[in-house]
Formats: structure tokens, C-alpha cells, sequence
DNA sequence: CTGCTGACTGGTA
DNA sequence: GTACCAGCCAGCA
């Protein structure tokens, strides 16, 4: 356990992929929500990083939006990342995501709380 | 190893 | 709601 510092920042983008894998379908997630259940709230500079590159496949890197229900981007196929949210039965107005409280999946919030449904 | 950039966030005006 | 500044972390040249 004290070589985890080495491991760090391998650590954590494999967290972030868990993390993203597990947002379900119809739900979204912030980049600082992603971070912080990460283990690194601090880090939704990294994960947008990570996002990005996106090293692991089968990552729903779509359902990761910027704060206040903004898209923030998708490579230069924003227009993708809209229609893919949109499948899944979000409302995505011209700038960002409508009941965006609401669809927001929060992670570290589900210890003890229940969604609104 | 050093420096800049980027799929970002929060506070103040 | 919009605009500007400062902070944080990982990836690339």
C-alpha cells in the first residue's frame, strides 16, 4: 500500500472509466462528479483528459457533461454527443441539457439517497 | 525533465 | 445570464 503513490495517476484514469461505466443510460454526470468519485475532485481537468483520449472501449464518455448541464465538447462531433444523450431520453436544448438536476447521476450522493425515482 | 494545452469549475463584477 | 480571473490535474511536444 505505500507504493499507491506511484500508481496514482494510473489509478485514477482506470477510476474514472469505472466511474463513467457505471453511469446508467438516461442519466448524466458532471466532470467534477466523475473526478470526485474518482477519488480526485479536483481532477475534472484530468478527467475531461481522460475523457478525451478515452484508453478504454465501451466507455459511455457521452454521458459525462460539463456543470450546469452543459455538453462542453466531444471532439468536433458535439452534434454526436447531442444525439447520443437525446437516444437515451434526455432533453438537450441548444446549449445544454433540460432538467438537468434531475437527470444528474450522482455517485457519491447514493450512499444514503434516493433518486427521484 | 520542462512548459503549454485542454471534452473544466467556482467566484466576482 | 454573461464575461474575466485563478486553480487544479493529466497528456503531449
Amino acid at each position: 500500500m505505500t507504493k499507491r503513490l506511484h500508481k496514482v495517476e494510473s489509478d485514477f484514469t482506470a477510476r474514472v472509466i469505472a466511474v463513467v461505466r457505471r453511469i446508467p443510460p438516461g442519466r448524466v454526470a458532471t466532470y467534477g462528479d466523475v473526478a470526485a468519485a474518482a477519488g480526485r475532485p479536483r481532477a475534472w481537468r484530468a478527467v475531461g483528459t481522460i475523457m478525451r483520449t478515452c484508453p478504454a472501449g465501451g466507455v459511455p464518455c457521452h454521458r459525462v457533461i460539463a456543470a450546469a448541464g452543459r455538453l462542453g465538447g466531444y471532439g468536433g462531433n458535439l452534434e454526436l454527443k447531442r444525439a447520443l444523450l437525446r437516444a437515451e431520453g434526455l432533453l438537450v436544448g441548444a446549449q445544454r441539457v433540460r432538467d438537468f438536476p434531475a437527470r444528474r447521476w450522482a455517485p457519491a450522493l447514493r450512499a444514503k439517497s434516493r433518486n427521484t425515482g
